[in-house]
DNA sequence: TCGATATTTCTAGGATTATTGAAATATGGA
DNA sequence: TCCATATTTCAATAATCCTAGAAATATCGA
């Protein structure tokens, strides 16, 4: 992931309102959810959950396809783990010790060796 | 880490000069680098670059102390990690194939099993 | 076609953030 | 103490971002 692309990336998930409705979508998996949904469970107007779903969507974290009257928006994953593998390169690359905790604890609540 | 952290520390990174200047204290190591070098390093003014590195320290990325007459700023690798980490709970917890490929593949470059 | 639903676009505002240069503060050495 | 160095603070301006409501667009069903 280049460096602009990051950078729009950290700039849709520095605001609140966007954080939750990508928190949301990643939840809903690949079937998404319709603008309208994502309004009412992140209680926030109609014109506000569009302007934040077309930022979301400017830094191609999430994706929207029509549903009849609907606009369905859903997480993209690929994004999601760009950001992480980037924020990883950039500390790794100069200094390994700080993500090989993450990657050994966390693992993502799976034991690595499972 | 608290949803309120990590806003303030994706805001801290959605900005060029800063994430510039991030990369390097990264690259640094704990030793840090003195204000007017970031501010050569990084081809900004003495009071943007101050201006900027309060940004970080405010997001609790770096760290400042004072040596003689300059001020030494350094990253703070745990809030780095910090991030890491809440973007993977955040998308795992939901739905963990998200990051598993990034924990499998990047890795920071040294071998999983090594 | 008409009316209802779902969403986006537009406009205007207020708020926050970024940049600049000048002035202020802190430190160390002569 | 005085001067030079290193950095921060301040004030003004420019730029960007967020919110709200009204109007516009798209789709569906009667």
């Amino acid at each position: 992931m280049e460096e602009h692309r990051a950078l729009a990336a950290f700039g849709a998930l520095s605001q609140e309102t966007r954080l939750r409705i990508l928190r949301m979508l990643v939840v809903a998996g690949p079937d998404g959810m319709a603008a309208g949904t994502i309004a009412d469970k992140a209680d926030v107007s109609a014109s506000n959950v569009s302007f934040h779903l077309k930022e979301l969507e400017r830094a191609g974290l999430v994706a929207a396809r029509r549903d009849s009257r609907s606009m369905i928006y859903s997480a993209q994953y690929d994004a999601i783990r760009g950001i992480i593998r980037f924020l990883m390169e950039d500390c790794c690359s100069g200094r390994p010790e700080i993500c090989a905790p993450v990657i050994t604890a966390a693992a993502c609540g799976t034991p690595l060796k499972a």
